[in-house]
DNA sequence: GTCTATATGGCGATAGAC
DNA sequence: GTCTATCGCCATATAGAC
């Protein structure tokens, strides 16, 4: 992934949008970070607006969470929670600063954000259909499926969003502290997410 | 707080920042919205970079959650809890683009975030006792109280913060359904929170 | 305090040689 | 494909009249 000039661009593009966002990036800085020349950059892409849309579309698609996998598996729904929260976890901490690139430029044009969403595979009916069968099971709590989707979700990328305001309010700006509480909270999530749903017997 | 020309200028210069971030801002743009010249902004707040600062500090006061109120009153944690997130739902959707303004600047300049922070009178060490007297005395489970600060706070806030996405994702772009979606949440949030850490007797 | 006019610099983008 | 040089524009900021 960095033998090619375009695959260099990427990778270089990349960090500069994540760290600076679309109007704070420089094309200057770009190239000065791919180590080639500013008119490389509009040979290989036209324009700045062209080179972050294929940065915004790389970055959502590593970060959306394959949902899928909490529809299709054969285990009980409450292993079926657990192991996604974990495995979705550890995905945010390999790429601790996508979610904030993701919510900066999310407004920034709402057509071409559907767009990127109706590629990306993901079908929630199905996924509500699942958990809507459960509950007539009787093995979770009755509740909207669309609220128990976006607190596991919200639940797990917030902290990752916020992480500069909790890193100070409440470890005084120890990030290595954050860093393990980050990772204690793949079982404190786990912990808090089925006792708040799961039925008991 | 429109009479004068500062406050004029305070108004505008929020909108404006909301919309479109401190670098994709235009000071031509905040002096139309606030019907002055250009120099005027620069009179009374000598630089872009003042202007900004000012509003950051502005919005990050009138977002951050009262969160005394959970530490103070007198009855019971459930009932606290409950009140607390029914009042900063309320509060987020009268000013439902701030959160995403604030997560969007945060990482501008950490140490002008932390003076905001320092300043802001909130003092989670007295939430956490409270919330520790309440797990010794068995009322809610023993968890980290870290986690279920982050845990409401989470649940509370990224649904406004992502919002255009699961606009899209779960509600076909249909806005007024998500409007809705986000009053009921309300209770909803309540329910879940409550499920999760209430011991049951 | 408020305006017009302008200084000054930096940006995205392109032309054109190699 | 890759470079240097440059165009044309627009941004923040200031000077100076009223």
């Amino acid at each position: 992934m960095k033998d090619n000039t375009e695959d260099k661009i990427l990778v270089a593009a990349q960090k500069v949008f994540i760290e600076k966002g679309m109007d704070g990036a420089r094309m200057q800085e770009i190239a000065n970070e791919a180590g080639i020349n500013k008119a490389l950059l509009h040979y290989y892409f036209r324009s700045k607006q062209k080179l972050f849309e294929a940065i915004f579309k790389m970055v959502f698609s590593q970060i959306f969470p394959n949902l899928m996998e909490l529809a299709n598996a054969n285990s009980p729904i409450d292993k079926r929670i657990a192991t996604f929260i974990d495995k979705y976890i550890s995905l945010l901490q390999k790429h601790a600063f996508l979610p904030t690139f993701i919510l900066k430029e999310m407004n920034r044009d709402p057509k071409f954000l559907a767009t990127i969403i109706k590629s990306s595979g993901i079908n929630p009916p199905e996924i509500f259909a699942m958990l809507e069968r459960e509950m007539n099971q009787g093995t979770i709590r009755r509740m909207d499926p669309r609220d128990l989707l976006i607190n596991i979700l919200s639940l797990s990328i917030f902290p990752f969003a916020a992480q500069p305001l909790f890193n100070i309010v409440l470890f005084n700006d120890d990030k290595a502290a954050y860093t393990q509480f980050l990772e204690a909270r793949k079982n404190s999530i786990k912990e808090f997410v089925l006792n708040a749903i799961l039925t008991k017997q």
